[in-house]
DNA sequence: GTCTATAAGCTGATAGAC
DNA sequence: GTCTATCAGCTTATAGAC
């Protein structure tokens, strides 16, 4: 192999791990940027051309990767899914209510802090026919939700907390923290400010422990 | 008068009379299949065929009433504020919590149940911007809010309820109640039904109830 | 008042030069 | 791989006959 060669691998080489790169880059920036305008604007209201601005590409650029809208979509919120089961606090029936409550409800709100896009997109989903979750409401997180009633029912065995309904518990459990994110600028327009701020998440954290903590019975 | 321009009268009234029924009714039918569309679809989802369509009229003729899809959705969220907000339960200083939360859930649920467009399209209009919502949260109803959180703060200061902070303790009644509407499907899909029927809200009732009645420290 | 036809504008997607 | 130009389809809104 004389040295042309060589250095004509290397150089192919390096153009392609470089073209790989901003494969990746751009992949990653157009995902990041569609999460946000569709949390924004939900599925209807965004535009390819929004997304594509977004991140300095011409739309036919968004489209080259990603082929469809609804494709891209899809990608965000299964990359959300990912992400949000992932995270998802696993109570167990050998752990004590008042921890596991309590560090439920701080990751819970946490996430409606730091990924509220998620949320939102999932609210949206579900309020308009859960086009998109039902399979994985019907499917994984199904299992999850009849996992963790059934570690209620145990607590409720063991007199841990009192004998409140487990599914309806479940829901208040995230109804409670995820209006945080959902209705985070309900209730910022509410407490006369521009967006909640940490001490609002604490508060708030603060303020449902003790609430479901005390309702359902379990010594705080 | 001659009995030709009595008879002439009598008919042009009649035909008038007739005209009003006919625009009364077309305008009811366009609004009230326009928020069960706008509900379900979103605003960008909903397009003035599908309304046309569900009332058996051709779009122009939708067009002819309300003007612009603008216009007919405003409508529907104005008319929607007003039932609204005259369906809200006023609690006041002098009632006793425990009647008072009692009856305020009731109520909450009961519309969640009755007139799940209403909250569902508020709250798809807070998941993208508040767009149409703004003003009167800024107005109207933040006056509701505060007067309400100033009587939780009477009840707080005569001992009638523990001291729990009175802005997240409404979030928490509001985001309760209307999960039931708003994530109604998801509840729906977890619990392997069709839909939410009497049984499920006077669960709900029953259990928000005791939950928050004892999670603020109010007798039962 | 009602309805058909159509204008005007936007948007997703593709063709084709570079 | 990238980008300009453009097509095809849909949607709001209006013009104009009845």
């Amino acid at each position: 192999m004389n040295k042309e060669v060589k250095k004509t691998i290397k150089k192919n080489v390096q153009t392609r791990r470089k073209l790989i790169d901003i494969r990746q880059d751009n992949l990653e920036q157009i995902i990041v940027a569609a999460e946000n305008i569709f949390a924004e604007r939900g599925y209807k209201g965004t535009t390819v051309e929004a997304i594509a601005e977004a991140v300095g590409l011409p739309k036919a650029n968004v489209l080259y990767y990603f082929k469809t809208k609804e494709g891209l979509y899809k990608g965000v919120i299964s990359r959300l899914l990912t992400i949000w089961m992932a995270n998802m606090n696993q109570m167990t029936a050998d752990m004590h209510p008042k921890e596991a409550l309590r560090n439920y409800i701080l990751i819970k709100m946490r996430q409606s802090r730091e990924n509220p896009n998620a949320s939102r997109i999932f609210a949206a989903d579900i309020l308009h026919g859960a086009h998109y979750l039902r399979a994985p409401l019907e499917g994984e997180l199904k299992e999850q939700f009849n996992r963790t009633c059934d570690v209620f029912r145990s607590w409720i065995d063991k007199k841990w907390m009192n004998s409140v309904n487990p599914e309806h518990f479940m829901f208040m459990l995230w109804s409670t923290t995820q209006a945080y994110a959902d209705h985070g600028l309900q209730i910022s327009i509410l407490m006369n400010k521009d967006k909640l701020d940490d001490d609002d998440f604490e508060q708030g954290i603060k303020f449902l422990t003790e609430m479901i903590l005390k309702g359902c019975g379990v010594e705080t």
